[in-house]
RNA sequence: CGCGGGGUGGAGCAGUCCGGUAGCUCGUCGGGCUCAUAACCCGAAGGCCGCAGGUUCAAAUCCUGCCCCCGCAA
């Protein structure tokens, strides 16, 4: 007899996952997403990405405004699934829909859990200056990402990663994890193994505070954190008192460290010159390139371009 | 009716308040210099100034309507 499975999911990070389980036969008998919510400046509902897989494979899509409602509760149950398989859903899971299935709920999480813990660990990793992280397939408990784990897998972060590449990479290393494990969440004979809590770490959701560049910090940090915030919501410095969003820095050097006397009286912040690669700007430990950037009202440029049309002239300042 | 910025040769901008020869920094093409160059020098091409209407002797510039792009906030 065929399992019945329900899938959760909401961004492209969970779009693999759901693919996964259509290429294995399992019966999808309905796919929970977050309703369509209103985004850029007209305020129109957009579907996520799993919402727009669904329908286009003819899938049952629900999207009830909070799992927690009774009614939403009632639906899930009445579809008496085995397994729920979750993967950056977006909300949290009540005991009466964990009690749910028998074959248990499960969740793809992008780290190598325990470290990582939380909202958005991909970005967090990056952001840390990580070489290394993961997926992790587990059971999911009342708590946010602290169930017991099934099995993990290792993704390398290249340097010049951004999330954007880096999400992609693990929603399809999450997705193969499921591939293995799938025929044993089906059987109940998946393993597991408890998270050891004292090596957990935490990576929290983006603040605005997050993305605000701090001139006097290690260039490799600022870089790391573009990278990070890239190419969805983007770090940003003031320039003039404008955001100015910065998208992309080329990879630090050692010899940016090792400037001019000239340049070394700067303070960071402060723009060193303007060359064919991009601004080349002042930081706490020597100098970062800015190779794309944004000012408030405009599209995303080269910052060569940028300069040009700014006029920007060694010692203007970026806060 | 959430707040705000913007649409000017291929790129990024100035010019718009105070109507009257289309400008700047680049790019492109040709030539020169050089061992050489992303450097430098000389020259050239390339724009119905978002669209439509109006005012005027005259509109990138003033008035009206529309389309498109983007920052903030959600």
């Amino acid at each position: 007899m065929t399992k019945r499975v329900i899938f959760m999911g909401t961004p492209a990070f969970a779009v693999p996952s759901l693919a996964v389980l259509l290429e294995e036969g399992a019966d999808v008998a309905a796919v929970v997403t977050q309703p369509d919510r209103p985004q850029g400046r007209k305020r129109e509902p957009v579907p996520p990405p799993v919402k727009v897989f669904a329908q286009e494979r003819g899938l049952t899509v629900l999207q009830p405004e909070r799992l927690r409602n009774p009614e939403a509760v009632a639906e899930l149950t009445a579809l008496k699934p085995d397994l729920i398989v979750t993967a950056a859903y977006g909300q949290i899971l009540p005991r009466a829909v964990l009690d749910l299935p028998p074959r248990g709920c499960v969740n793809v999480h992008g780290s190598l859990l325990p470290r990582y813990r939380g909202g958005a660990p991909v970005q967090r990793a990056i952001m840390n200056g990580e070489t290394v992280t993961g997926v992790t397939l587990m059971y999911m408990d009342e708590t946010l990402d602290t169930g017991d784990m099934i099995d993990r897998a290792e993704v390398p972060i290249g340097e010049t990663d951004t999330a954007g590449d880096l999400f992609e990479k693990l929603g399809k290393a999450g997705a193969e994890l499921l591939r293995r494990w799938l025929p044993a969440l089906l059987a109940g004979t998946a393993p597991r193994t408890p998270q050891d809590g004292r090596l957990a770490t935490y990576a929290p959701n983006l603040t605005r505070e997050d993305e605000r560049i701090d001139w006097t910090r290690a260039s490799r940090q600022i870089y790391n954190q573009v990278r990070a915030l890239s190419p969805m919501v983007g770090a940003y410095a003031l320039w003039r008192g404008q955001p100015l969003k910065v998208w992309a820095c080329l990879p630090p050097r050692e010899s940016d460290a090792d400037l001019p006397a000239e340049w070394r009286q700067l303070p960071p912040g402060a723009v060193l010159e303007a060359g064919r690669e991009g601004i080349r700007v002042r930081t706490g430990d020597g100098s970062l390139v800015l190779a794309k950037v944004q000012p408030a009202g405009k599209k995303a440029m080269d910052a060569s371009d940028f300069a040009r049309g700014a006029r920007l002239a060694p010692g203007d300042m970026l806060e």
